[in-house]
DNA sequence: TTTTAGAAATAGCAATACTATCATTTGTTT
DNA sequence: AAACAAATGATAGTATTGCTATTTCTAAAA
């Protein structure tokens, strides 16, 4: 027997909730594994079909298409952070306390425990770094905005937006700090694997908490000094 | 007559270079309006053809594929943005006030003059603004770096983060505040217009103009304060 | 036991992302 | 003006992608 976590997702980006059945866990599972190891333009239905011994006809049952699924990971990956998020802040008051906490959670969070067995949150952030914005940067964004399909996300924002304004009520733009947060968390990341140049991480073996430091510098002098 | 300006860009990121023929002029013009209208995803070398009454092998002949045709134009107005610097600092001594006209050439950049007739520097912009990530998004980005696919990037990554140096010499993150000042304005742009919530742009008459005051408060408090 | 929902098997179709070949036009050199 | 090469056009073809539809199988619920 186990506790089983469920994170709840929007009903509209699935046609049907793959975590209520077998095959819905192991597209989940196998669509994370793929699309870290090959990227998201040359993942597809029939490759992952094949990789879980069942048909594409199937998969779209589950998810009108790839972009969808990505989606729907990006969502899981947003609610996650959330979620993180909470717990580690649930018994902080200091406001400037929660938002290092929260600052950690975005860095960090594939090196929390696992919420269910079938999600490698550790590919998950990968995918995050790399094809995130993808989600997003569609000629479909406002439709899909107003269909709720980025309700986590700035749900995220929002909350943190609101710890940012408790530490500082002066301080003019929350939001925008609060999404660059999450932003410059993933560009470095990646920036720091691939293209050195664009960033001052250094240290091949402790990037996240490079970053982490950088981050708290650029909160504090913004949100702190005077 | 009129004067014709050239920007240099890296003959690996194309098969035929475009600027040199009537086809390859209208290959850039036409894609920017189509890229820029339906979007990177459907947008495809028929299409195009079509819409300049070529043909799809002709196409072939000058890029690879439509990956590097955005690549190429992506380059082009990463060159561009250093070109509107350089001439718009030409004259400046005091690196502060450098930093603040780089902040605006980085924001405003389609608002300048137009440097070749066949390519629509605000329809470019609103490119990168949207498709400008995935050129390095991709599983191929080491391989394409290696290839100098980015080096306008990090030339002008690296020109924004020497005058963050002469501004302020202890200043430990330049490279990442260079190329965190190139996205936020990218993002931001996009927020406002899409994802409001994740941004403090309010006005949408001078998107820009609020996307500039915030980051020269941003650079202020990281770079300046004590 | 019947019903039924989910999944598998199979087929097929239109669009995409190319590649190859050959003919034609255009521009350049002599 | 003739000869040549380079660029482009026309046409065709292939493998893959992104779906949809239909029919069969299977396992669990009524």
């Amino acid at each position: 027997m186990s506790i089983e976590i469920k994170i709840t997702l929007s009903s509209g980006l699935y046609l049907r909730n793959p975590q209520e059945s077998n095959l819905g866990k192991k597209i989940i599972e196998q669509s994370i594994n793929m699309i870290f190891t090959y990227g998201f333009e040359s993942f597809n239905f029939k490759k992952l079909a094949n990789e879980i011994n069942s048909t594409e006809a199937s998969l779209y049952r589950y998810f009108q298409n790839k972009h969808m699924l990505l989606l729907y990971l990006v969502n899981w990956y947003w609610e996650w952070v959330m979620y993180l998020i909470t717990i580690n802040t649930m018994n902080i008051t200091v406001a400037e306390q929660k938002l290092q906490i929260i600052i950690h959670s975005i860095v960090s969070a594939s090196k929390s425990n696992c919420l269910v067995d079938y999600v490698d949150e550790n590919k998950l952030q990968s995918i995050i770094i790399s094809e995130g914005t993808k989600t997003y940067h569609t000629i479909g964004v406002d439709k899909e905005n107003a269909e709720g399909f980025f309700k986590s996300y700035k749900n995220l924002v929002t909350m943190i937006s609101k710890v940012i304004t408790e530490v500082n009520p002066e301080f003019k733009y929350p939001n925008a700090l609060a999404s660059n947060l999450f932003e410059m968390s993933n560009s470095h990341i990646f920036f720091a694997q691939h293209l050195p140049k664009l960033t001052n991480v250094t240290s091949k073996v402790n990037v996240e908490g490079e970053i982490e430091v950088m981050m708290n510098y650029f909160v504090k002098k913004l949100v702190l000094s005077k």
